[in-house]
DNA sequence: TGTATTTGACCGCC
DNA sequence: GGCGGTCAAATACA
């Protein structure tokens, strides 16, 4: 635990320190020469910076007690809350109760999507679903491939939003603690979705902290939009202020580090969507194992990234700016 | 034939 | 008894 307080700690530093170094960049950039694109994306990324270091502090000693679930979230995520306690009296559940829990909201943009597990990266499999009480959409349940072959214990429940049908809550349960080799980047939404559906996804916004946070996995339509490119910008900066651009972000396909064993504050600080661990993560356990940044498949796609949304100016080959 | 999905049944909690 | 979560047999599919 001092570990994770320690590394929370320096998470926080990291942050305020990019959030200046961010700052002194847009001094920099405050000349006619540069570009408004360039200024805004910094203003973004200071902001985001600040939001991040708040909402780690906001979690309370960097890792404490935390929110049960996402304030966007429709009633149906309470009920799920009481998943822990409601098989707490099972032994196969008490320690189901320790694994970590957080929520994504995934936005479909266009069209439909398979009522499948809206491919993450991992594969998963399904083992059941239920019509949720006052839910219009049935909840469905999956768990990791390699449960049995490698007693992989993460699961998911993927509920479809009622008011927004749309968005999909995704809540994860648990960490991988299996080597998905044949998990390629192909498997992506970007893959599925483009290729299937002619759509992309967009992850819904509304956060925690009201910011836009990226996760990884998660793709975008292969079209010039300019907030795509924007996005996916920021998410490569995101993943970058993680470390330098991960060799993992580059080549996905290269990557086994699969899951991102961090605690929530981190998961937000270090823009993995806007993913609530929503209640008794085992933390420690969590931040314990090494892994790499990111396990984006979106790095084996070409977006049409518009080298206008990148200062060719700004420090990525600056050593400093990483730190 | 092996794997994934579906779906009704079961379990524990409230 | 209702509910959410999981199991496991049946079924579908490549």
């Amino acid at each position: 635990m001092e570990m994770a307080r320690e590394w929370e700690h320096n998470t926080l530093i990291n942050e305020l320190t990019q959030g200046r170094e961010m700052a002194n960049q847009l001094k920099n950039h405050l000349t006619p020469s540069s570009s408004r694109e360039t200024r805004e994306f910094l203003v973004e990324k200071i902001l985001s910076s600040y939001e991040k270091a708040l909402s780690m502090l906001k979690c309370g000693g960097f890792v404490s007690e935390l929110p049960h679930s996402l304030p966007g979230s429709s009633p149906r995520s309470e009920g799920s809350n009481q998943d822990f306690k409601d098989q707490a009296g099972k032994d196969v559940f008490k320690k189901r109760k320790t694994l970590p829990r957080w929520t994504e909201q995934v936005r479909v943009t266009i069209g439909t999507v398979p009522e499948g597990p809206l491919d993450d990266g991992y594969s998963w499999r399904k083992y059941g679903q239920k019509d949720i009480l006052g839910a219009n959409f049935p909840r469905g349940y999956f768990r990791c491939t390699h449960r049995h072959a490698q007693g992989c214990l993460a699961t998911k429940q993927v509920q479809r939003s009622d008011e927004d049908p749309s968005i999909y809550e995704v809540t994860y349960r648990g960490r991988h603690t299996c080597i998905q080799g044949s998990r390629v980047a192909p498997a992506s939404e970007a893959e599925q979705i483009v290729s299937g559906f002619g759509t992309g996804l967009k992850v819904k916004t509304e956060d925690l902290d009201s910011r836009e946070k990226i996760f990884p996995s998660f793709s975008f339509p292969l079209s010039d939009s300019e907030t795509v490119d924007k996005i996916f910008a920021e998410s490569m900066i995101e993943n970058s202020l993680m470390g330098g651009f991960s060799p993992s972000f580059l080549s996905p396909a290269t990557s086994e580090s699969n899951y991102f064993p961090v605690s929530p504050c981190q998961m937000n600080s270090f823009g993995m969507g806007h993913s609530v661990y929503t209640t008794e993560s085992d933390l420690t356990e969590n931040i314990s194992a090494p892994t790499s940044v990111t396990n984006s498949p979106i790095g084996d796609y070409s977006f049409p990234l518009d080298p206008v949304d990148f200062d060719p100016d700004f420090p990525f080959d600056n050593p400093e700016f990483f730190q």
